[in-house]
DNA sequence: TTGAAAGCGCTAACAG
DNA sequence: CTGTTAGCGCTTTCAA
């Protein structure tokens, strides 16, 4: 176990050669005579030979590899798939990929970035826990779901306004008037777009009733059952609601459960089995937001220079059911 | 973009001192006096230096400060369940998690394993695909969810027989003796562990009429969607079901909207919604599964040596409704 | 077709 | 408190 593990030169004497003919041998370099490269090959297995990345990226250029992401935690599905989609993407060009999650904080995610660009990760992929400023490095950066702040880069986004317009077009064409809108916190951009899409919809349809019942900075699936209960309780309960993301949306169904007459009901982000349940959702491609990111980063790793690039991922609004329950007057 | 980023030596020549003190300044070891310390920091921030950790892991003794995991595709919240609790307790203690998705294919699986390997990662944590073999390594090795084959190494593995014990008394109690047990693939020891634990508490209680009623190697909610729909269009449907994964209880749910009456369902799995969908479900720890694995890693890095060691995660039956129908004649 | 020497950027070991 | 020398394991010259 402490042992350390056998060394190119140690395989290259075993085989009677110099480095250099090791080193071209494992390598499948030309100028190799068949003898002498299956002399190196069999030492090498002998002696349990395996190549030192670290010592090999040190020499060829002093990067790695190493791809990161950093992102809320895994365990919410959204983070998860983008990174599976990043992960997808990477492997095709042979790169790896580090997690790690900012647990939303900016200033553990600004050492989380240090730590990585550190270990001369290629690239660095951010889904931003706020407004924390990372610029400034020589690596490549693409920013994910929120654009940078400050400075220009590489980002891919989703139509956060428009699908948030087509939620409040649909329960606005459902007769709804007071629709609670359940939003997360302020401080990403993301919920800023989606909360101005909908009020723009909103001011356009001439329709003010939503105004009390817009509730933001609600960041948990708990504290969304809470609010929506609260909600429903009240004298004049909203016949409508859009929540701004899956956890919400989760929030809102638990506060739902049971009801005799729930509100109608339309979430941002799809879910697993949000089919079965029958919930009207603003859906989006989140593997392929990752793989979009992914993409744009190995060509800036390839040496693509030029403006930096947006790419939007577009929204769909699914209608199943809880979307489409009639305004009660 | 391409310039090399200053190196140590860059920083020393500026603040006027030699590399080694340089270092030392930098990484605050003590005997470094507060002048020249300062002259040093300055320099390095005006340079826009970063140390170099391939460089510094590759002197410090050829070990990198990664851990990789290897698993399914992260889109499955049970393997994005399992590598955010890894990742989590990774951090506290400065490691990086390199996460790759090993497709379900052993052989990519030893391919990844392998780059892993060569950079040098600290330890490789494992859900194994099915029976490949990884081991004759000097690297610690962590097996998820699925014991090694071949060779004993530390592993973290689900109750796997108790859970699908108790799914089994729990519908037996509930009269039911029809029962279909809808499984994913036959080659991972989870899920043969999982059909064993159902059938032997079938033979226990005296029940064979379950048998024609058992589906392997289901792997996706579709093929399941279909499957659970065959069984119930038969001239005598099972009067319950229990599925041996989160996605083939996704897939018995599509199948079993919208029916008049649905047969008792019980899922392995806990998962998002389960208690929306009132869906009764062995569950368990997933995260906790990933810390496990990663504390078992951390301490063999620290040099821990000793025999292979086993952590079982226990699983609870959660009644939610599904698995509470009662059979009808 | 092969090899010797140099050096990637850093730190350990040993002087001063 | 600070500096010099050596070398981690590999690849890149350049020469044989």
């Amino acid at each position: 176990m402490n042992i350390r593990p056998p060394t190119l030169s140690q395989v290259a004497a075993r085989a009677g050669v110099s480095v250099k003919t090791a080193s071209r041998a494992l390598n499948g370099e030309p100028y190799v005579s068949r003898a002498t490269g299956r002399r190196v090959r069999e030492a090498a297995d002998e002696l349990g030979y395996r190549l030192n990345g670290l010592a090999r990226e040190l020499r060829t250029g002093g990067t790695s590899a190493l791809v990161g992401l950093i992102s809320g935690d895994l365990a919410n599905p959204f983070y998860s798939a983008v990174a599976s989609g990043v992960e997808r993407e990477l492997r095709r060009h042979g790169l790896l990929l580090v997690t790690v999650n900012n647990d939303e904080d900016a200033q553990l995610e600004r050492s989380l970035a240090e730590a990585l660009l550190e270990r001369r990760v290629r690239a660095l992929l951010i889904v931003p826990s706020g407004d924390g400023v990372i610029g400034g490095h020589d690596v490549p950066l693409v920013f994910l779901d929120r654009p940078p702040v400050d400075h220009a880069a590489d980002s891919v986004l989703i139509d956060n306004a428009g699908g948030a317009r087509s939620a409040a077009q649909h329960l606005l064409a459902g007769g709804h008037r007071r629709i609670a809108l359940v939003a997360d916190l302020l401080r990403t951009a993301s919920q800023r777009a989606r909360i101005d899409g909908f009020a723009a919809a909103m001011r356009a349809a001439g329709n003010p009733e939503w105004e009390p019942y817009l509730r933001t900075d609600v960041h948990d699936a708990a504290t969304a059952e809470r609010v929506v209960g609260e909600l429903l309780a009240g004298p004049e309960p909203p016949t409508a609601l859009f929540t701004t993301n899956n956890r919400l949306t989760t929030g809102a169904l638990r506060a739902l459960r049971g009801r005799a007459r729930p509100p109608a009901l339309v979430g941002f982000d799809d879910f697993e089995l949000a089919d079965v349940v029958g919930v009207t959702v603003v859906a989006h491609d989140m593997t392929e937001l990752g793989r979009a990111a992914a993409r744009l980063a190995y060509e800036r790793i390839g040496g693509h220079t030029g403006p930096p690039r947006t790419v939007v991922i577009p929204t769909t609004l699914i209608a199943r059911g809880s979307g489409e329950r009639p305004a009660r007057p």
